[in-house]
RNA sequence: GGGCGCUUAGCUCAGCUGGUCAGAGCGCCUCCCUUACAAGGAGGAUGCCGGGGGUUCGAGUCCCUCAGCGCCCACCA
């Protein structure tokens, strides 16, 4: 007989238990294993800045689920933990929490304190390097933070195989990695214009736009034709400075006899060129327009294939340059010298109202805007030069490619496989990985000046494989001194860092040890499963697989989770700016861990799930019921080994048989929601038929007794290896009272080898709900006896009952129980009540 | 402007290939201290399955269309 507790409890479940976990390594990798034998997953290293939220516990416990179940059916698993550290998102915390900001331009000094951590007032700018040192810091204590989350959550995640996206693997992969792409042409970097954010003085790349609706005005605005005054309509008429040619669609016949011809700009008098071209659209504004080095995307296009000028006049910094252009030789320049681009439209359109050419008041308007998503000023377009990596987006052979990588994939949902169809189809540009940033992983070259002291940007000088990572700004190319630094025959580090995508695009290779570990990387990539929100389709999943197909011509994984959103209590997307976000402790607190994974496996894949307290609740009292039963059916002597004798115990198992049967199935396509709804009726029912009906029975010690204990103790086992990729913890705890080992390192259950007659379970479930019924409506306690209960039914019915009339008797607490066949219904005379 | 998803009892959701598919749980109402569980248990009420058209002998289930919500995308004149 097992130890039972006298009352069981769900307190302190997590705690015990990931303990123990701990210090059995029960989910320690073993790399013995064959390929086949393990199942590999390229968990989603989740931001390093600030908090978890139920977004991020949502999809983790998902994808836990999946990983228990693949244990559990024989599969060794490679369950990393990542952490995405690098990057903007760091670097903003660090400036808000320290209150200081990066000025490469200060020498470092390690003896200087750190910041107090009060990140109130006025940002104190510190050296490069003692900013990185800082966002190591508050990497660090999050990491904690969140190790610990995930922990509690019961991630059986092997904590021995973490990896940071800043860590020196992260970085060796992502430099190697980069330069095995510029080697084979596939990265390379050019002067472009480019989409600016101002406020971070980075480029960004297509990926990391948003549109956001804004207002604007349209002003019509009078240029000067030899004929008398051609008008447009712009939304940024600061930009006039900037105007290179004006344009019109080729067969719009109003301004037909203007192509070729020339006008002048209204306060600066420039001569510009008047250029059909077919993107320009007749039904906006006047049906002609200016174009300007740039106002937008549609500008680069038309400059590009116009073969046109650049004549910037706004900064880095979002400015206006202070000297006059040369090609200003007229107008107000001084006016608009350093304001920003809205003070210059404030001030040039005062401007052209005296001068005559503003036409009619600013029509108001709202038009979508590009943004880079964490920015808060609109995007300019600066040239610059920026090192890219090829996506498909110039070059249809390569877009046909990776669209094939993706129909490869096996998508969870199917549907979500759009998203990615429609990102890479749509793409209009190649992949912008360099930014101008401090915390990231360094772009690895050097290039060379001349005696002149001109930068060779052309010919970048490439560290040998074996030195990486490296960081060009303090280590030194091959053949070089470090006092040639930016000297005239010297060198010079390339000053940016890659894009943190540029680095996580690589978590497959950098979790299975591609370059330092080959044997652990031939047994675990590709891997089996990708996890990770909608959101992110086009940026990582997309650029992990541009990686891959590049340097494996293989997809790093083969089947994808797209998880789906979690909305607050009212369906409203949950976002820190409408303060709705639920964090996750206080719910681990209050439902259990198992109650909050039981939540976030009723989420289906790709389906939207509200934070529901009431799901959480059910979770709850889930785990609560598997405690007590395991508790009695344990306690009555349940045990395996005997013959199953009794029809109704023949028929559970057929039924159980079923049900394991279709679960399993579930599993093996993802559908881990199904699974749980499956094994979670059946358990359910189980307490409440089965046990209610063979419990007087197994008590006893007639001859049925064994049968009811072996078909108990069977359930039981089936049931609680079946819950325990949900519900981890009580799982564990009631395995643990009468089995060895973890209930993790179990084998999935397999259908016993039973035959029997499915409905005698059914009939004799029915009947005792029917005596149940007649008892509650009766308002009489369900222990009263009945006297005398009549139960008439189709004969296959009848029959069946009969095999299970003893049960029946003994649980309806019936004292003659007549059974026939006949129209369906039930006659019950109850016993006279005590007084 | 385009795409995808969702819309089933007050709430959260199942209903997979059209024919016991009108369901579950929560909440609500009634009852029961039954020696596994009162942080229980038993029973009950509740829905023109978003609107409108089709296809079919038959449609939450397929087609068209409209509406609302969410997400993703879109060249900002």
């Amino acid at each position: 007989m097992p130890e039972l507790p006298e009352k069981p409890s769900l307190d302190g479940l997590e705690q015990k238990w990931s303990q123990r976990w701990e210090r059995d390594q029960t989910f320690a990798f073993d790399r013995n294993k064959t390929r086949e034998q393990i199942f590999s997953i390229d968990t989603p290293p989740p931001t390093v800045s600030g908090s978890l939220h139920m977004g991020s516990v949502f999809g983790y416990a998902q994808t836990d689920a999946i990983a228990r179940y693949q244990r559990m059916r024989g599969m060794e698993l490679f369950y990393p933990m990542g952490w995405d550290d690098n990057g903007l998102p760091t670097e903003r915390r660090v400036q808000n929490f320290y209150g200081v900001r990066c000025d490469p331009s200060i020498p470092y000094d390690p003896d200087a304190p750190l910041p107090k951590g009060d990140g109130k007032g006025e940002q104190r700018p510190i050296s490069r390097q003692a900013f990185i040192e800082l966002c190591h810091k508050l990497t660090a204590e999050d990491e904690r933070a969140f190790e610990e989350l995930w922990r509690t959550l019961g991630l059986s995640v092997d904590w021995q195989l973490t990896y940071a996206t800043i860590d020196d693997r992260s970085r060796l992969v992502a430099q190697r990695m980069f330069l095995r792409n510029l080697a084979r042409g596939e990265a390379y970097a050019t002067d472009a214009p480019t989409l600016w954010d101002v406020d971070f003085q980075s480029a960004v790349a297509q990926a990391e736009l948003e549109d956001r609706e804004q207002q604007a005005a349209y002003h019509r605005i009078s240029f000067h034709g030899p004929n008398g005054p051609i008008f447009i309509e712009t939304t940024r008429p600061e930009l006039i400075p900037s105007c290179v040619a004006l344009v019109a669609n080729p067969d719009d016949a109003r301004y037909q006899p203007l192509f070729g011809t020339t006008v002048r700009t209204p306060l600066f008098d420039v001569e510009v060129p008047v250029h059909p071209h077919a993107l320009a659209d007749p039904e906006k504004g006047s049906g002609i327009a200016m174009i300007c080095t740039f106002g937008d995307t549609t500008d680069v296009t038309w400059w590009r294939e116009l073969d046109l000028p650049v004549r910037t006049v706004i900064q880095r910094d979002g400015r206006f340059q202070v000297p006059q252009p040369d090609w200003l030789a007229t107008g107000p320049w001084e006016e608009l010298a350093g304001k920003t681009a809205k003070q210059a439209q404030k001030r040039i359109v005062e401007l052209l109202a005296e001068s005559g050419d503003l036409h009619g008041e600013p029509r108001p308007i709202t038009h979508p805007v590009k943004f880079f998503e964490k920015g808060d000023r609109p995007l300019e377009i600066v040239t610059s030069r920026q090192w890219y990596i090829r996506n498909g987006g110039r070059d249809p052979e390569l877009r046909a490619a990776l669209l094939e990588r993706g129909a490869q994939l096996r998508w969870h949902p199917p549907f979500m496989k759009v998203r990615y169809d429609h990102w890479v189809g749509g793409l209009n540009g190649d992949w912008l990985i360099s930014r101008q940033r401090f915390f990231g992983v360094p772009i690895p070259v050097w290039y060379r000046i001349d005696e002149h002291g001109t930068v060779l940007h052309d010919e970048p000088l490439v560290p040998d494989e074996m030195r990486l990572p490296i960081d060009p700004s303090s280590d030194t190319p091959e053949g070089f001194e470090e006092s040639q630094r930016g000297q005239p025959g010297g060198f010079v580090g390339d000053p940016d860092v890659m894009d943190t995508w540029a680095t996580s695009s690589l978590s497959p290779q950098i979790a299975t040890g591609w370059i330092d570990d080959p044997e652990l990387f031939d047994k675990t990539f590709p891997m089996n499963l990708r996890p990770q929100g909608p959101e992110i389709i086009r940026t990582w999943l997309f650029s992990s697989i541009v990686r891959s197909h590049f340097e494996h011509d293989a997809l790093p994984w083969s089947d994808t989770n797209i998880n789906g959103w979690v909305l607050d209590p009212d369906r409203k997307k949950m976002s820190k700016s409408i303060g709705n976000v639920v964090t996750p402790m206080p719910l681990l607190e209050e439902f259990g861990a198992d109650g909050i994974r039981y939540w976030a496996c009723r989420g289906a894949p790709g389906t939207d799930t509200a934070a529901d307290k009431g799901v959480m609740k059910v979770g709850r009292r889930l785990a609560i019921k598997v405690l007590n039963v395991s508790k009695f059916v344990l306690g009555l002597g349940a045990e395996e080994g005997a013959e199953i004798t009794e029809p109704i115990d023949r028929a559970m198992l057929v039924q159980l048989n079923a049900m394991l049967g279709e679960a399993t199935a579930a599993w093996e396509d993802f559908d881990y929601t199904r699974a749980l709804d499956r094994i979670e009726t059946f358990f359910w029912r189980f307490c409440d038929d089965y046990v209610e009906l063979v419990k007087g029975r197994a008590y006893g010690d007639g001859p049925g007794a064994a049968s009811a204990k072996a078909t108990l103790a069977t359930t039981l086992s089936t049931l609680q290896r079946a819950l325990a990729p949900f519900l981890a913890f009580v799982a564990e705890e009631v395995w643990s009272w009468w089995q060895d080992g973890s209930i993790h390192r179990a084998s999935w259950p397999e259908p016993v080898a039973i035959e029997g007659d499915p409905i005698v379970f059914d009939v004799a479930a029915d009947a005792i709900a029917q005596i149940r019924k007649v008892k509650t409506e009766a308002k009489v306690s369900l222990r009263t006896p009945v006297e005398r209960a009549t139960i008439t039914d189709t004969p296959e019915r009848v029959a069946a009952l009969r095999q299970a009339a003893s049960d029946v008797r003994e649980a309806g607490a019936i004292t003659e129980l007549l059974v026939d066949e006949g129209e369906p219904g039930v006659d019950i005379v109850l016993a006279a009540p005590v007084s």
